[in-house]
DNA sequence: CAAACATATGAATATGTATTCATATGTTAC
DNA sequence: GTAACATATGAATACATATTCATATGTTTG
């Protein structure tokens, strides 16, 4: 980790921002709701049981750190994970947090 | 990331609240500037310019959530990151963001 | 023990933000 | 156009929390 001295302004301010994007319960839910396929925002909605409202205002969110993309099928509004490096940042946190963290 | 349906309702826990520490820019800063080596309380606060409270009550966060660990050595409590997990959790995420995300 | 240094901590505050509610915008079908 | 459906959004609120200040705890040295 000597990288973290030559981390940029910029870098880090992403890096915090995509951390504290992911750090809400209901938000990092969405996430891995719709990164199985994409998925329309009132069924993200169903499947987590959360308001149509707030799954709209997080994938916004979401939407604005280029986390998730969108389409539109006619009436509907399609999410998923914007692209492959989300989904292995995020296989990559999952299997941190299942590694056992107390050795060295 | 199919595993993402397979997330145990305590892992999405520890995932999130994870994300969350990670996510405030002063406490990010404090986990990576304490990534290359143990430094002091007093050290990180000077290196980072952040009082020594912050700092204090940042690092409890962290150890709470086992990112660091302090040790005493006479008068000064130096900390450093947990374990290889944790640095590589970090490297990971700093290669992703480092990655261009517009590609598929 | 007192003094100086280092860290930890509780309370207070100010700021951020997750959630809800009501409503607007957009889309399709009649 | 109107009605029905799907999503987006602004305002309000309730809650979380980052930061500061003052002070307590712990440690070494005289």
């Amino acid at each position: 980790m000597s990288q973290a001295s030559a981390l940029r302004p910029y870098e880090l301010t992403v890096l915090s921002e995509t951390f504290r994007l992911l750090g809400d319960p209901s938000r990092l839910k969405i996430l891995l709701c719709c990164s199985d396929g994409p998925k329309s925002v009132s069924k993200i909605a169903a499947e987590l049981q959360l308001s149509q409202s707030l799954v709209s205002h997080h994938l916004r969110l979401l939407r604005g750190a280029r986390l998730v993309r969108g389409e539109r099928q006619s009436k509907k509004v399609f999410y998923e994970i914007a692209d492959k490096h989300v989904s292995d940042m995020l296989s990559d946190m999952i299997s941190h947090i299942r590694e056992d963290r107390s050795e060295h």
